[in-house]
DNA sequence: GATGAATGAGAATTCATTCAT
DNA sequence: TATGAATGAATTCTCATTCAT
């Protein structure tokens, strides 16, 4: 009984997917270098040659694992997030979904976060720094954000600039925290805390 | 008749600090898997022979530079702050201090920081998080700081360890900036503004 | 479809002889220390890579060729050896195996009965010499052998020990005469010549 | 006060001969491609400098070893030894000379042994070979030794060539045993033993 | 679609040798 | 005479990638 095409696009997908997640895995915790194609394989018990079935190169995954694992993961920050409020209660919306997906176990949104905003650490030369710009995108609703709030009297008026590297450097850094001591030991800030730093 | 001893140690010590400078450089800026020991040679121009003279390995040499280059720099940081001050005002010496060194255009001081705070990353499950723990200190340091400055009144009544997380993983996430957009480009917060996620 | 596991374990299984083949002849002609992989690589015209596909070191390999090269041969000497008979015919049977196997062409054979006694001549330092013990073996059964001998009346009653370190010494010094030489031009002592250091 | 011409000979004689002597123990302890040209400096405490100083390369140092260590070893064995008695006799003085020395404790002496009668164990390919001949002389002198013992009616007729080899392969062997369990653990065959091969 | 044998460029490391002083 | 810094060819080992089945 030989499967119908359909039947071969999922299990395409699927095998596709199992390889994309163990990748987002392996380079979230160990960086790119030091991930081998072997180790994904062994992750999801396959030969590593169908990894090259599914992926041209290694580079090739690390594309693809932004593309379909990262970017939906930085979309839903932004989702279910309502724009029509003030900036400061979109603002800590968008912070409360950053850290509630921190505290969560869900240990695959924390990787994305992860190496979202920490890629180019683990390889500050390589290919992979053309992905980071993605992160322009968090990077300037932030500051649209900011602007936003001190139009409305919330914020202070402070170096938009400043603060919205303020901001996204404690989002890196938490992100990072999160992803080494793990989900048990991970000390989260409350959201006033940060939003502190913006608030009159 | 040969060098004098002292003659030999002279040249022993520039070149060790020529090798473990160019290590710094290049595993701040590339990470440690990255970094081939050609190019720390390439960066000095001397052979890699020469590398495997003074170190015995690789990883002796991120120990080195640990313990001569980044140590020293994390010192500094504290030096010269008055600690007999209110808390308040220590805070803000070590932070102006921390931030001053970010703005600079002194290299050298930034890969430093970026490695004490940010090695972990580039590889989470390698021997050189060893090393990393000796941020703790800095992490104990400021907890006390902010546990004092709330007895001293000055500071919100929020959850140390909190405000100390979001403290450091503000830090880290600003050295990690400044070393990728460079020296020209980093925008940096003000103190104050940081300074307003502790006061009340 | 791939191959069957059936198929992937001949191939192994070959390979894995052809390389040990190859390093057994190297080891015992060049000596460990002087044998590189990429000669025994050459050796079997394949890539030095697929040695280490096999054999995680340089080092398994000599532990694999102890294992099924020299093992296995220095047990058939004492195969087909009819041990009920009266020790002084027993001990001619298994010298007369022995000597047989040095005067053959067999250099496969040669290669491992010098490995087996000499190995600790390339190298007395070395982890190699844990293996060597296994030579033990046939010391003791030597010295069982002369025991007998001497209990059945037909040995001579000097020291044990020292007719089979002497005994020993010979069947070393002759298997490495035998790998110097080579097949045409070595001169095989008779079983008689031999036997009469223990004969009354 | 400077040094006179001979004081300064003496000093090269003195060195080279510390280095001669290191060299020896090394290269037959360790094998020639295990032994550094640093491992022999540290021996002797100098700068592995000296030895380049002395002798031009690595392979200089081997061919001197046998020049002026093994060589003078080799000839000390016969000599003493009153060529003009009975075969037999002399037979038994050298081979006594030869146990004797293996089993005192001048291990000096044992290691020119060893590496007279083994060194192209050590290294079966190597350039070293061409100095293994200078055992011919060893060889051929045994062979007149048991021709001349059948001529005055002492020894059994059984092939020349093959009593010198097994004698050669035993005392080859013996040496190795000697230099490998040492000094105190040393069995030692009596001469009786090894003679019984060739006399009636 | 899936496997794993095979390759070879490249990385870490060793060590004989050179040379300025 | 003596030192040890410096070099680079050679060696072990890793791993992305190819390919026949």
């Amino acid at each position: 009984m030989p499967k119908t095409k359909e039947q071969f696009e999922a299990i395409r997908q699927e095998r596709k997917d199992a390889i994309l997640n163990a990748a987002l895995y392996l380079f979230a915790t160990r960086g790119y270098d030091a991930t081998t194609t072997d180790a994904i394989a062994a992750t999801i018990n396959c030969s590593h040659g169908l990894i090259y079935h599914y992926f041209p190169t290694k580079e090739s995954l690390i594309d693809a694992v932004f593309e379909y694992e990262i970017r939906p993961i930085s979309r839903k920050i932004f989702e279910n997030v309502n724009f029509l409020q003030k900036a400061k209660f979109v603002l800590i919306d968008v912070m409360e979904a950053f850290l509630r997906a921190l505290k969560s176990n869900n240990d695959e949104y924390v990787w994305g976060l992860h190496l979202l905003l920490n890629l180019h650490v683990t390889s500050l030369t390589n290919p992979l720094m053309k992905q980071v710009d993605r992160k322009r995108n968090v990077h300037n609703r932030l500051l649209e954000l900011i602007e936003r709030g001190k139009e409305e009297g919330d914020f202070k008026l402070s170096s938009t600039k400043e603060q919205g590297a303020a901001l996204l450097a404690l989002f890196k850094g938490l992100a990072h925290n999160r992803l080494k001591v793990g989900y048990k030991k991970f000390i989260c800030p409350s959201s006033d805390i940060i939003m502190s730093m913006l608030l009159k």
